[in-house]
DNA sequence: CTGAAAGCGCTAACAG
DNA sequence: CTGTTAGCGCTTTCAG
């Protein structure tokens, strides 16, 4: 059975569609009998407005993409909460799109969310974007964007990121003042902008508390568990081994807290390890990890509220916003 | 700047829009020589064809809904990877919605997507869903629905489920045959289909191995780590503790797992413990969890193949199907 | 307060 | 092989 039209709706109540329009939309023009006519019939016979009609007709779409990197991965996952939350109020839909990390991937799917007319596009990069041109296209039309967590100083758009400078050198300097003296680092792929700052963090809170810094102390790799796994087998072919290791995030420091226990270490006492995130299975593995707390669901919303400022304004000297959320720092006994 | 059109592309090359429709749908019709001017003025202008537009005219969109209880559950992101892995690769945008386990959220979002004239409908119930007649009315459109993992016998539609009973089952047989005589039951909510089945393989478990069937051994509660937590402490005030625990799902177990050795009990000495699901984070928990592998990704991808069948056939006598993936018993160290 | 007419961008007969 | 025409369901002038 096709569903119900404003021409079904007009016919049965001879009106003309444009009445009918009116009515639903609670426009003033209408009388208050008319209207009540209007929407007891729709009602009853279950119409909803045809949105695709509805945006053919106004160039507007009441859903906004969101690209992250992968959902399965429990940060965004949590991101994408707090964004479904304020949208949702909002009226509008999301739809998700999930670059797997590739740049290709990114581009395609940005193309695509360009072609279903988005309101808006919610961005974290993928670990392998360099390019932001495909970006530019949209913005160039209209659409606003807004970066989080993952970010460019390529384009001109909001961001929303957390202060992963700040949340490293936290860290770090946690470890140095429990005692710990050679500190390696397990980064994250260099052309990011959460590795760098990280990385950032680690170097200044190294110098300030007077500890060398040694390239070979940090090893660069990925963001996933196995990375840690990697990365730690090469902290392993050091002469001298680390006493504590910082991750760059909670994936990696997991890959790296499980093969410390295989090769029949303790931790923390004779290797410490943190990570970055406070995803939950930290808090579940033995010894507890210590983390750095990212607001996961708070970027998400804080997105979502800019993106919906920039999309209801008009957009001619758009200023675009740069917010940094604070981390805190999550000690627990791995350190 | 607007995007580019199917109009400026005929004005352009002085042809009729009809024209240069079809060339770029490389039909039959057309000159190879049209072509090719067509196209490498659409690359050239960048032009993408606006799905709005061509859904309105076929009625048909290239979207499929997505409805889960919730994103940020590791078993749903996993099926949501299968499902979108088959989608893209069939030309498909996944709009992906949470009910966010109750039935009110559920029904708004279903005629959200509705409205949307996706082109089928994906589905896992809300715990709370009792009444399918939101679903019902987008079949009676033709609306193909799959429903997966949390199904339902009230309606009829092509389902793709794991052998919870025969999970449950086996996993429980393993507790007896482990020599553990007191096993309790932390089970899911009362009216989901998966806690039934789950339930009911522990039960028939019991009797096979010829242990006593013990209401007071059985809590009811939801399906997160708090209810773990409540239903372990509701299993301390009997007289008698279990010596094993089933807990319905993964992070049940988890959370009765952190109380077990919060109360300085030791696993599986004191008290062993298996969950179901085999999310990553069991293989991290010291002791590892024994649990049972669901195939997420597998059950994502079946669902969107079912779908896709469906919504490429002429539904007219159109055969539901039902299918039933095996589970595969994860014995670790917990019991 | 209501209606008629046009058009959003695209596709699909039907002609030529 | 290409063009003309009509129309998807809705909103929006412009008239009454």
């Amino acid at each position: 059975m096709a569903p119900a039209t404003i021409k079904d709706l007009a016919r049965e109540l001879k009106l003309s569609p444009s009445t009918v329009s009116r009515a639903l939309r609670d426009h003033p023009d209408i009388s208050p009998k008319t209207k009540k006519r209007v929407v007891s019939l729709a009602n009853k016979l279950d119409y909803h407005p045809d949105s695709i009609a509805q945006s053919l007709q106004t160039k507007k779409t009441k859903t906004i993409g969101v690209i992250v990197p992968e959902i399965k991965q429990p940060f965004f996952a949590s991101v994408i909460n707090g964004i479904e939350e304020l949208a949702y109020a909002a009226g509008y839909t999301i739809i998700v799109c999930q670059s797997n990390e590739t740049a290709d991937r990114e581009v395609l799917v940005t193309r695509s969310l360009g072609s279903h007319r988005v309101a808006g596009l919610l961005v974290s990069l993928s670990r392998s974007t360099e390019n932001l041109d495909h970006f530019k296209v949209l913005q160039r039309r209209g659409v606003p964007i807004v970066f989080f967590d993952r970010v460019s100083n390529d384009i001109e758009a909001s961001k929303v990121v957390v202060d992963d400078y700040k949340g490293a050198f936290d860290v770090v300097e946690h470890l140095i003042k429990s005692g710990y003296k050679r500190i390696a680092h397990l980064a994250g792929p260099k052309n990011l902008s959460i590795s760098k700052f990280r990385l950032k963090g680690y170097t200044d809170a190294l110098q300030q508390g007077n500890l060398p810094l040694d390239d070979s102390m940090v090893v660069y790799g990925g963001l996933d568990d196995t990375d840690g796994i990697v990365g730690f087998q090469k902290l392993l072919h050091l002469k001298t081994l680390p006493d504590a290791i910082f991750a760059v995030n909670d994936p990696v420091a997991t890959g790296a807290f499980v093969m410390i226990k295989e090769h029949g270490m303790k931790i923390p006492d004779d290797i410490a390890i943190a990570g970055f995130s406070n995803t939950y299975m930290t808090s579940l593995l033995e010894p507890p990890l210590t983390t750095v707390e990212q607001p996961s669901y708070e970027i998400g919303k804080t997105a979502a509220q800019l993106l919906m400022e920039q999309i209801n304004s008009n957009y001619e000297n758009f200023i675009p916003k740069f917010i940094v959320l604070k981390t805190h720092l999550i000690v627990r006994s791995s350190t």
